[in-house]
DNA sequence: TGGTAATTTGGCTAAACTGCCAAATATATG
DNA sequence: CATATATTTGGCAGTTTAGCCAAATTACCA
């Protein structure tokens, strides 16, 4: 694999690590339905503030959702909603294995 | 966030773990052309063996990809294609965040 | 059966990631 | 200006991950 490749995959992989976290993907999901507070965020994910905000950070470095400033608070909204698009097929790899590991313990 | 909740999102968020690394990725793009064994991925790859081997495992316990055993060889094959829907989006989250970082350079 | 090739597994070290607390920052308000 | 609220940042301990080497496993073949 050349350079040119192995960056072009490195990024590729950087957006993907962004998302695989289960706090992050929830918070996805909530940004889906619009915009939200950190505070708001972190009552529904009942973890602590500093680390919602980190995750957010994260999600914001990779280009996913967008912050806006209002007054004392930060409003998120998600930037990139083809993200979406990755549950669908997610949900259906967990099921095929889910089929297949049903299979193995039937006997085949 | 319920703990039932919480468990559906970890199932999600370890299928895109699975994905989210270069190696990994490139590893899916070269089965998208068709079932490769370990040792044509590991020269196209330049990786040790081993390490290859162990991408490959973490693919398979996902169920992205299944392995079929020829004599000595081991030939995999993408077993989820639908994580190839994937790219698309990602690539547009890259450009468009370069995109936005030209626009902060050339002063908004 | 002994040997060889392909693959996997074990183990180790270095690096990256998480989540919490405490402290810093920013913004509104009295 | 002092205080309160919302958010971010720094830092630390525990866990996970990556990649290599060496060793084990598996299947084929003479």
């Amino acid at each position: 694999m050349d350079d040119k490749t192995r960056a072009l995959f490195e990024a590729q992989a950087a957006v993907l690590k962004a998302v695989a976290h289960p706090t992050r993907l929830y918070i996805v999901d909530r940004l889906s339905q619009g915009e939200k507070c950190v505070q708001e965020l972190t009552e529904m994910i009942g973890a602590d503030v500093s680390t919602v905000s980190k995750h957010l950070s994260v999600l914001k470095n990779a280009g996913i959702v967008r912050d806006n400033k209002c007054g004392t608070q930060v409003f998120y909204r998600l930037e990139m909603p083809c993200v979406l698009n990755f549950f669908s097929c997610v949900q259906s790899v967990i099921e095929s294995r889910l089929e297949d590991q049903i299979k193995l313990i039937r006997g085949k």
